[in-house]
DNA sequence: GTGGTCTAGACCACT
DNA sequence: GTGGTCTAGACCACC
């Protein structure tokens, strides 16, 4: 299977951040299976037309993530996606980021409402442009 | 006016982001209006069972921030809350955040929904917890 | 590359402004580069002989306005350097500082020469310092 | 004698700033004398049609600091202009001003001479205003 | 190992 | 009295 990468669009992310979402948003979706290839450092980067540092940063963190496997001298597979949380400890994770997000969101003025808006339009967004991404192009 | 500073309950925060937090909807929610006197720092710290350094550390980040005033052997006072971002700046500040918190949301295996409604519900809790704490408790 | 931390001299600023102050004028002179790892608040505070709260409160501040990185349990950091303000922006926060400058300046009953004289002064001052630390000594 | 007080040009200080400015200026140039009676809170906020409370805060800042006086029913007046502080005491409160200025300028990214030429200009742009607002308007 | 938070207590400077 | 800085030492979480 596998999936379409694409960057440019989608917001003023950069663009490593772009990729590592659409590497995790496919394995989330199934479109990346357990143990599937990913494309190599340098065709990725030749294939966006982006520096090869960029995708291999995006790559490394997902290995940091444990998301992503790489096989020295094979290439960067799917991980095996074990659950590495307990319940409470994704609790706390999620906890500690929606804090912080919700901390600057209100330090820049937005009553309630309008954070609720705005992370349900962002997901909205982000779904209809990976839609996009994986029914447009299918060869490279 | 002024609000009762209240810590421990609602969630894994460390003291000082609560305490900042509680200043930042104080001030939003007009129970702190601009020019006004923050309790001292010892004497916050006294009545809150906490250290003092950790107030002042609160406190220290609001004046960077231009959130608050501190006026050297005079106390802290509440800033002119002068806009301090236009309102692209505003936007931008805001999409980063998101983005950080949605992307470890994701990470974590929450779908759109889930995403959603731990908002929603972070959110009226904090509401919540914030009206408790104005109503309750007058006294230490 | 790095740079050789050094606190004490130049002036009466607390310890951490020199710190803080030394990682900003070390990464604008090119001593300190992108994704550079700084040295661990730990080691840095026993060079220094100095308490590693005090290391901490530097590298803080500057992780909060964006120049620095830190990650949990790998160390701090120099981060992208992003253009982090329009240019309009970097105006109105540099005369902000100037003025309140120049006003205090003139408060204390300095007229226009004595000003610019202070501030070149100062200016090359600052600038010997580094330098001199910078060559001097390679060990602690 | 007394001075012209005048808002609007002069950059993007706040009015009460623009006030406390003129003051001072005025003081140190000799327009204002010593004893001398200022324009009461009133008729100086009707003069300049802005609100009271914005002379109200220049006056009371500059009360503070010793340069005003202010007596019950009859008004403000310019202070004896004792020497407050010591010579070295003026240094010490000069250095503190001047290097919370260029830490500012220079984590904007300015280097030296962008910084004494900052200095120097915004001395000469004050000087120029100030000679103009002296010297045109002198009635309300 | 790393950084993050907190306590306890000290001294300084400003008012 | 006020805030600001620093030390010493503790515990936690992440890697």
């Amino acid at each position: 299977m596998g999936i379409e990468f694409q960057i440019g669009v989608g917001g003023n992310l950069p663009i490593y951040r772009q990729l590592i979402d659409q590497v995790r948003y496919g394995i989330a979706s199934g479109s990346l299976e357990i143990g599937e290839k990913l494309p190599s450092v340098r065709s990725l980067s030749e294939q966006l037309v982006v520096n090869h540092n960029t995708v291999a940063k995006a790559y490394n963190e997902l290995v940091r993530e444990g998301v992503l496997e790489s096989r020295h001298g094979k290439g960067v597979f799917v991980g095996p996606q074990r659950e590495r949380y307990t319940k409470a400890e994704k609790n706390r994770r999620l906890s500690a980021s929606l804090d912080a997000f919700l901390s600057e969101a209100r330090s820049l003025g937005l009553d309630d409402k309008q954070i609720t808006t705005a992370v349900s339009e962002r997901l909205s967004q982000l779904k209809k442009e990976f839609a996009e991404q994986q029914t447009g192009q299918n060869k490279t």
